[in-house]
DNA sequence: TATTTTCGTGCAATCGATTGTATTTTGTTA
DNA sequence: TAACAAAATACAATCGATTGCACGAAAATA
């Protein structure tokens, strides 16, 4: 195995007899260089393969075109979108993107970030895990100076953009689209209200209930998880203990898969019998036998939205401004099989 | 926003009056340092707190503890879950894990290896894209001197170490099962055979009919790529074109999905009519309605392996002798309802 | 007490690139 | 051709940590 030698500059100044600042300010293109030399440099560099070694940049610098993105899962279609989104506008400015997953613990939130800190990447996006509550090492990240961008998930700390979807008004959306295909008690199984966006899907739900006119009752609201047994353990909950109800609206697309399965192995109809809308346009959802309805939410867009936000601070960084700027997009409503009673209005 | 001023040994030496290469040592814990100084140097760094610069250690020391991993989609559960066994072995080995993804994409692919190249990781794990055939890429690795391992979609390249699995035996395993159910007009729809995975379960279902004196067909044998369209477009074909067939096995769960929605929009039962049988225990085959009969395939495994095989390859490295490890995993077949013709057997 | 070990520490080079400040070379003008 | 401005290049410090070598002091031995 040839260990091929790096090339540096040093090599490049022997070969010409010149120095390395000479060509280290040919091959930046400084206008301090004769264009002789630079042509010359250029073409040694490129004859001898040179790479540029970006550590010995990054130290000097303090700069490394690395950014992090910290997410529960990877492998959530939702999330591997977002990062899709950031990958898009970052790459071509040269970024790249270091991909790491919390698995929605904090500790493990807490050590990848302190990684990420530790390889010098130049700002972090982040969605944070279910379980964090403590914020000490997201505020380190703001406090070493590290461009910080929330999506998604976010926390309430100051001096920290975000772009987030507006869930209250996809749970409203969602909601009334359930009350208008004449569905009336309608239950809702959300997730934990620690976690933001599930909370405002609850209050969004709440608040189409509301203006509708519709008795809210408690016992058709649940939290759960957001797997597919828990949506099975949801339903069979509701129907244990007899609470009524003839639509579902799931604050997650695989609770909503498992009530979907639990309610027609106990052969009730969808849509007829019972309504259901799911929350995050997974792709499965498309591909259902009965295709389900569901809250659509932009994630590619979401992710270069906060790749421009982050583009935009490193901007303002040198000038010492603290901006702290704030995205919110518009879900969008996908109505399809199990939630359209009156049939398709397409 | 207090851009924290980064504590280096110099700040620690000065402190203490001693030099920074005494520093260097003590926090090395080397036994040229007395007991006394190594306390105090300890004590200091952790008042001042002291983080080391990974970027200078890597400058010094040509070792990151950064290792790459190249997939064609971090969003494919196969794949997040080869990550995530990656990430077990190494991250307690306080290796850092670099996920890119090359959307099954060459150029991408060549881009992101070479972007890791740059960043100096300490090895690189990556399953290649489907349009993979030129590999200057990949023998630049090889060529700089970096750890390079293969997992399930890999190239013949010397001194490349690999783990996959033994597509052919699933394959097998996955026909022999249909036939054992009494199914004899047995459909392949396939994927790309310039993926060696694809070949090798083309390999194992014909070996299977030919095993039990089933004639092959050619006409029962299509190559699709791997979605959901696909398969609804393969049963299409196979309708239009008249085909018999009673059975199918798909090399993809997605496919194997597309295919059944289009059989039973046409009023086949399954598996009575046409049994079907997938590949990758993809996480939605196990919630479909009728759960999909599919080969299983031990991703966090193989990820674990991959790494024991890189970190006794740095080991190696040290020695200068070339090893080239080949590991071959055994999948396991899931038997589930799209195939049980006869009920089930568990 | 004189001499040799041993131990602890400091000096300075190194990894590769950048950049402010000389210094040299070239070109221009009187 | 002398004098000076401008252009091109070299020198050396810097980023932060590591490490071979050298040096002095204390400890061990004669």
């Amino acid at each position: 195995m040839r260990q091929k030698e790096k090339v540096t500059i040093y090599d490049i100044s022997k070969k010409l007899n010149i120095s390395a600042a000479t060509v280290s300010r040919a091959l930046n293109n400084s206008n301090r260089v004769s264009l002789k030399t630079k042509e010359l440099v250029l073409k040694t560099a490129k004859d001898l393969n040179y790479q540029q070694n970006t550590l010995a940049l990054a130290l000097k610098s303090g700069r490394t075109f690395n950014v992090g993105v910290v997410v529960p899962y990877i492998n959530h279609t939702f999330f591997a979108s977002v990062i899709r989104g950031i990958e898009e506008e970052l790459e071509p400015k040269g970024y790249h993107v270091i991909i790491c997953q919390s698995h929605e613990n904090v500790e493990n939130e807490a050590k990848q970030i302190k990684a990420l800190l530790n390889t010098h990447i130049d700002g972090i996006f982040i969605s944070v895990s279910k379980t964090t509550e403590d914020i000490k090492h997201i505020e380190a990240v703001r406090d070493e100076g590290v461009p910080l961008i929330f999506f998604d998930r976010k926390m309430d700390i100051s001096g920290v953009s975000s772009v987030t979807i507006n869930d209250y008004e996809g749970a409203f959306a969602a909601t009334e689209h359930l009350i208008k295909q004449g569905y009336t008690k309608i239950a809702h199984i959300g997730g934990d209200p620690k976690l933001q966006i599930y909370k405002h899907r609850y209050d969004g739900y709440i608040a189409a209930l509301k203006v509708n006119n519709i008795a809210i009752d408690e016992s058709r609201i649940l939290e759960v998880s957001s797997t597919v047994e828990a949506g099975i353990a949801a339903v069979q909950d509701l129907l244990n203990k007899k609470t009524e109800f003839d639509a579902i609206f799931s604050a997650s697309d695989y609770v909503a898969l498992g009530a979907m399965r639990e309610l027609r192995s106990r052969d009730f109809k969808i849509p007829q019998d019972v309504g259901i809308v799911g929350f995050s346009n997974e792709p499965f959802t498309k591909y259902l036998e009965r295709p389900l309805t569901t809250v659509g939410q932009t994630p590619v867009l979401m992710g270069q939205i906060a790749a421009q936000v982050f583009l935009e601070q490193i901007k303002e960084k040198n000038k010492s401004v603290q901006v702290e700027k704030r995205v919110v997009l518009m879900p969008e409503l996908y109505e399809r099989e199990t939630s359209l009673k009156k049939g398709s209005t397409h």
